[in-house]
DNA sequence: GCAATTTATTTCAAGCTTAAAGTTTTATAT
DNA sequence: ATATAAAACTTTAAGCTTGAAATAAATTGC
C-alpha cells in the first residue's frame, strides 16, 4: 500500500497505482500528525472527533446506523466509541418512542463546547499541514477527488 | 476528519480544510474496499500485504526500524505484524552478527512467490477502483500530491 | 394472529495501532 | 575500564477496527 520512493513502478496501469500510492501516503502522514495533536493538545482521539464531527452537523441527533454509514466504519465500531463518549459525558443516547430498536445519539451541551473547541483548533492544524497547498489547487484537487468519488459513491 | 455533504463549510481556510475531507474519504473508501477483498481473495489483510510489499522491493532485506519508518507506522506495531507474518512462514528474521540489536527481515521464498500473486491482483483491483480517473488526470494529480509531500516529508 | 424475515444494534474474537516503559546491545566519555 | 548514554527492538495497556454471531424489535406474508 504505502509502497513509496525507490524504484518507480513503469507501465501500462501503473499510473493509477502511483496516484493511489501518493493518495494513501499524503492522508496517512497527515492523519498521524492531526491524530498526535489531538493527543496531546485535547487528549482525544481522531475517531471521538470524528463521531463528535458528524453529531455537531447533526444538532436533532443520529442513528447508529447513520453514524456508521456516514463515517464509513463499521457498526460494531461505532458502538464502542460512542459507549466512551457517553461515559465521558459528552455524548448521549435517548431511546426513541416509535422504534425501540434505536435511539437517538447526540452531542450533550458538554459536547457541543468541547467540540467547538477542538474543531477550532483542528482547522488550523489543516490549514498549516497544507499550507504549501495554494488556496486556488487546494479547489482543483478538491474537484479532481469529489468527481471521482461521486462515480464511485454508491456502487456496488 | 470525516465530515462530509451536508452544511459545506465556507470562509476563509476553509478550502483547505475541504479538501483535507475530500483526501480523507477517498482513500478510506478505496482503502476499506482493497482490505475487504484481500481478505475475501487471499485471507490477509492490508497491514501485512504493507510490510510485504516493503520486504518485496528490499530483496537484501530491511530492518525494523526501517521498516516502520517506510510505512510510517510505530515500531512495536511492526514487530506484531512480522511476528505474525513469521509464523505463517511467509517472512524470516535473520540475526546479523556485526548488531546483535538488530536483525534483517527478508520475504521467504513462498513469501516471494506469496506476494507477487496477491501485487497483481491488487494492482488490477487500483486500476478498476479508480478507473473513473484518466491515466493523465491520475499523473496531474499524482505531481500534485508529490510537491505537496516534499515540503512536507522530513520537516520537524 | 403468528411464523418468518428483515432491520437496528450490540457483543465477541482476532488483529491493528499507538505511546510509553522495559530489555539488550552498542557507542561515548571519562 | 567503566559508568553513561544512545540505539534497536519488544512488551504492555488501552483503544480502534472488522466481520461474524447474537439479540431484540419491527415488518411481512399467510
Amino acid at each position: 500500500m504505502v509502497a513509496g520512493p525507490l524504484p518507480t513502478p513503469s507501465g501500462p496501469g501503473k499510473d493509477r497505482l502511483r496516484l493511489w500510492i501518493r493518495l494513501l501516503r499524503a492522508s496517512r502522514t497527515i492523519e498521524a500528525e492531526l491524530r498526535e495533536r489531538l493527543k496531546k493538545e485535547f487528549n482525544t482521539t481522531l475517531p471521538r472527533f470524528d463521531v463528535m464531527a458528524a453529531l455537531y452537523r447533526a444538532p436533532e441527533g443520529m442513528l447508529m446506523s447513520d453514524l456508521s454509514r456516514f463515517l464509513l466504519v463499521s457498526n460494531g465500531n461505532v458502538t464502542g466509541i460512542v459507549d466512551r463518549l457517553v461515559s465521558e459525558g459528552l455524548v448521549a443516547r435517548a431511546r426513541r418512542n416509535g422504534d425501540r430498536r434505536t435511539s437517538m445519539v447526540r452531542l450533550t451541551e458538554e459536547g457541543v463546547r468541547s467540540f467547538a473547541m477542538i474543531a477550532a483548533a483542528h482547522e488550523g492544524w489543516v490549514g498549516e499541514l497544507l499550507g504549501t497547498v495554494s488556496e486556488d489547487e487546494a479547489r482543483r484537487l478538491t474537484g479532481m477527488l469529489t468527481s471521482f468519488r461521486s462515480n464511485w459513491e454508491g456502487r456496488e
